[in-house]
DNA sequence: GTTGAAAATGCATCCTC
DNA sequence: GAGGATGCATTTTCAAC
């Protein structure tokens, strides 16, 4: 489950279009890349069996839940053993406000991408959550002005590279 | 379509529910938030329409797909003025190797997530589209070595914060 | 082995209460 | 918010290439 999969035209466009939007029925994604709604069944289930579709999920409005402030925070974990590491990580995805976090090279160890309520709960945040902590060596806080979601992700062989 | 919408409890456990797996059927979510088939479809379709749930997207395996290594970019770009940003980050986004987008405060003005097939690309990624171009300041990189996705996001009343 | 067609089950959806 | 009726999607089976 770890290394690349084949995948024809067919696939792609299928993959193409289910991270678009997953809510198109089996009917309408057949028509879409013309083949059978058996088959194109069958074809969906093999993608989802292969672990290249990992899972469906709804994608939500963080200020329409009361969470307008976004943040990344920038988190250097010192020492960088697993000892403290693992138990940092755990504490920081019980949090609320944590959307997700990254385990990066680099002088700053983790990027934690957070959605807030206010400027006073990100102060919280950093100040009772993390820096509070004695293997939290520096925290750097940038607040997000704008956001873009990118293309459908595809194999490289699907455009010219 | 902007401000903060009021939600019951029902509403909040349909949330979670939807987030982690918006496969689940109708009828399946009705009765795991107790409710009837009917009802439910009308609260679903009620956060659809004010925009609370935005979308609803397979997620999918960059490694499956051929694109093992991801990075983040964290990109100056000098002047920072509309004229030269908007289309910075509209050639950006047209890269297949581009996740997300996001525009921060702080130093570095844009950090982008992205998927590349292999170091080589990566390395053409940051010398060919981005330090090519007269805007662009500069760029640092930063492998990613494990990511972790945050729960699902839920309004701050929903636990005690 | 893979695709296409058809039939039956079960669900989404709408309307009514 | 719940119940019932209708239409349709899904899914299984079978046939064909």
């Amino acid at each position: 489950m770890s290394g690349s999969v084949e995948l024809s035209t067919v696939d792609l466009e299928i993959l193409r279009i289910l991270q678009n939007d997953s809510r198109v029925t089996n009917k309408e994604l057949a028509a879409a890349v013309g083949i059978a709604p058996s088959t194109c069944l069958d074809r969906v289930n093999r993608l989802r069996a292969t672990g290249v579709i990992t899972g469906q999920r709804a994608t939500v409005d963080a200020a329409k839940l009361g969470r307008p402030l976004e943040a990344f925070l920038f988190v250097q974990v010192r020492p960088h053993r697993r000892p403290l590491v693992d138990p940092f990580i755990e504490h920081l995805l019980a949090q609320p406000e944590v959307r997700a976090v990254y385990h990066l090279t680099g002088p700053d160890d983790f990027l934690a991408h957070v959605a807030t309520t206010s400027a006073g709960d990100l102060q919280r945040l950093v100040l009772d959550e993390l820096t509070a902590r004695d293997e939290v060596a520096r925290v750097h806080t940038n607040l997000v002005f704008q956001h873009w979601a990118g293309g459908p992700l595809l194999p490289p062989t699907a455009g010219a590279e």
